[in-house]
DNA sequence: TGGCCTTATGTATGCGCATTCATTTGCGTT
DNA sequence: AACGCAAATGAATGCGCATACATAAGGCCA
């Protein structure tokens, strides 16, 4: 089935143009070449300090360091703080001062050092995030919008992936807090116990997304998968399907509104809501295996089917057009999600949309409220969620 | 076409079990209670340190800190550094002392802080990675991989989205290496001048990813694009197929494969080669729309369309379907990608593969050995592609 | 002219940890 | 008993920056 050898494996560098960065150190920059070029030997700890000697105090200082606002300082004729001072606010400083500290910048190459920055004024300018997975389009566009209303800001987003086990996300979160983040966005509400209690140790601002609680760690940004669930039922019902069946993937949100889907429905129409269940990523196979089930264990005249995701409702139209058989004349097909791809299916899919992007966008803005001092009661947001009726049922 | 109002909006919080974190600070450690709960007063700078008073020099202390090792240590019996030596090493410290060092860490709910750690050790553990989009799934399977293999050695992933401009790229560089980063990964071989100047200063190992180049900054882990289009051109035209027309998104590397692609068609059939552009994030929409060109153009018998993604490809399976026609005997449909739905089209789609775990993880262990100063002659590694024919074409 | 405020800059300090060197203790050896 | 050595621990130091406070130089008004 499978040809290979069309790409070229493993091929050894050639090396031309081949750089060496130790050897250009500080190059272009005469004053700091020298230093960084000084061998210092041990003198031995000092066993008092001398303040006049605190400046060329580099005993023991074998490989050249970076630069630092000390340098530029020296550079520019004004010292550290100065410079410290010009690039925190630069009406601190004078014009001229600053352009002399700005010619020294472009001199030395120097960037700032955040992580000295962030050990001396407690705060790293930075936001952890913990998502179940990365590959998943859902997580990664939140985060997305998230990361792009926090970074006008200087914060920066420090992602991991927990899988979909909380005694994953309570090691991860340890390894985030040990970098003494200034807010930390889990997804979910449901944590460790033992999470919790870092977290607020921690005394940041917590946020919960993509789901809702009436006992939020702290903040809470997402939508009751309940009420989404018990909606999609209801619109099926008005819709006039009689039957339904459900596909899920095996996570606790999408199951959730399954189980939120599957009790409304029966109790609307009084007939019972077959389910089943696929892997917590769940594919666009999967989705086409499960119509196939379906059509196995036969379906009757008016039967529609809700899935978890887009995805898997992709895959029951394409598998439903393999069979010769169409949505909504024989079964009609509810996603969830409304991706991209949602609208350019054939037929169009008629899915749940939640707006993810507003979802990280609404988390963000949270946050930056409460950087800046703002103590907001409401601690719960729910962005909702909207029924989009198209082609497929 | 849009019903709303199923979903609740921004519903006001209920404070059921609201938690105040600053008033559980410490709690169910008294001694460290104690200490949070005092107020220093400010009794002016120290003209001169004091060694004698060193540990309890809070002046000017108001709000309480985290727990510190100083504080695990004294609960412990035990100095800052032999804390320090506990957690490091576990060897380097008595089975007694690192058993109380346990205990009240485990009293205090200590969390090292590994800015300060970073600052001392000069090394951040932390790796700067940097993709033109996270919601693009080639990119996020390959950053999962690249993590999962750093993870286990503590190492942390910093990421950013560019887009698809270097000139953004450049500002996130500047961003991340303030954060002293151990490593920077980049998507791609264009880069700004400063950009590469500021990476060479930093004198830390840098992979550059998703391409091959003779001219490296330091490390790349790719595959050849002009070679992978003349690998589907090759295998197109080894298929029987005399006409063809590309389907390409606007950026960089795709558009290296269509023209690579072209040429390679071109010079074998001696037929020109169409194209059709859409846009950076191609959708399923756009592939649709495309064969709606196509047809409309009108199209020869024996013609083949590559696409410079799977989902492009798609697309074209679906309009084909719509209108009545298939792959491929009315057109042949190439992909590229080989993403998780390609074999679960309805026809399985042909594509090439790249195994952008593996691209992730050669990257990320090239690094490691890096880390653990193994130097490697070895600095372009080309993990190649694979033709994957199945249906389409 | 003296006092006072403002602007611009410098000095001193410590954030919390890793690291280097010094010290102590315990034990075996000659 | 004196010595040597290893294991365990402590004291001192500084990483690079932000911050609090101190100081200097003008400008303004009474």
């Amino acid at each position: 089935m499978v040809s290979k050898g069309f790409g070229l494996r493993r091929r050894g560098a050639r090396l031309w143009g081949c750089f060496d960065a130790a050897h250009e150190k500080g190059a272009g920059v005469p004053e700091l070449a020298l230093v960084a070029g000084c061998l210092f030997v041990n003198i031995g700890p000092m066993t008092k300090r001398n303040p006049d000697l605190r400046s060329d105090d580099t005993s023991r200082r074998i490989a050249p360091r970076g630069v630092t606002m000390e340098e530029v300082g020296r550079l520019a004729g004004v010292s550290q703080v100065t410079v410290s001072r010009a690039l925190s606010d630069r009406t601190k400083v004078s014009a001229a001062t600053l352009a002399k500290i700005h010619a020294a910048i472009e001199a030395t190459g120097f960037v700032p050092n955040a992580i000295a920055g962030a050990l001396a004024s407690q705060k790293s300018m930075l936001v952890s995030a913990l998502v179940p997975s990365i590959t998943n389009i859902v997580y990664a566009a939140a985060l997305q919008a998230f990361s792009d209303v926090l970074r006008p800001s200087g914060y920066q987003v420090l992602l991991s992936e927990t899988g979909f086990d909380p005694q994953d996300e309570e090691s991860m979160i340890r390894a985030h807090l040990s970098r003494r983040p200034d807010a930390v966005v889990l997804t979910g509400i449901h944590h460790t116990d033992k999470a919790r209690q870092m977290l607020r140790a921690a005394d940041i601002p917590v946020v919960e997304i993509w789901d809702t609680t009436e006992t939020p760690i702290d903040l809470c940004v997402g939508f009751s998968h309940i009420a989404a669930g018990q909606a999609a039922a209801q619109f099926a019902v008005e819709r006039g399907y009689t039957s339904a069946v459900t596909v899920s993937a095996d996570e606790e949100r999408a199951l959730r509104r399954q189980s939120a889907f599957a009790a409304r429905f029966a109790s609307l129409t009084g007939s019972d809501v077959a389910r089943i269940g696929c892997a917590a990523q769940a594919s666009l196979g999967d989705g086409r295996a499960a119509l196939g089930h379906i059509v196995e264990a036969g379906f009757s005249k008016g039967t529609v089917i809700f899935c978890s995701s887009d995805v898997l409702a992709h895959g029951i139209l394409t598998e439903l057009a393999v069979r010769g058989l169409s949505a909504p004349g024989d079964v009609a097909v509810i996603g969830f999600g409304d991706q991209a791809f949602a609208a350019d299916t054939a037929p169009a899919l008629t899915t749940l949309r939640v707006d993810r992007s507003t979802l990280g966008r609404v988390a963000a803005k949270a946050l930056l409220a409460r950087f800046d001092g703002q103590l907001t009661d409401e601690r719960v947001m729910d962005i909702g969620f909207e029924v989009i009726p198209r082609g497929s049922a």
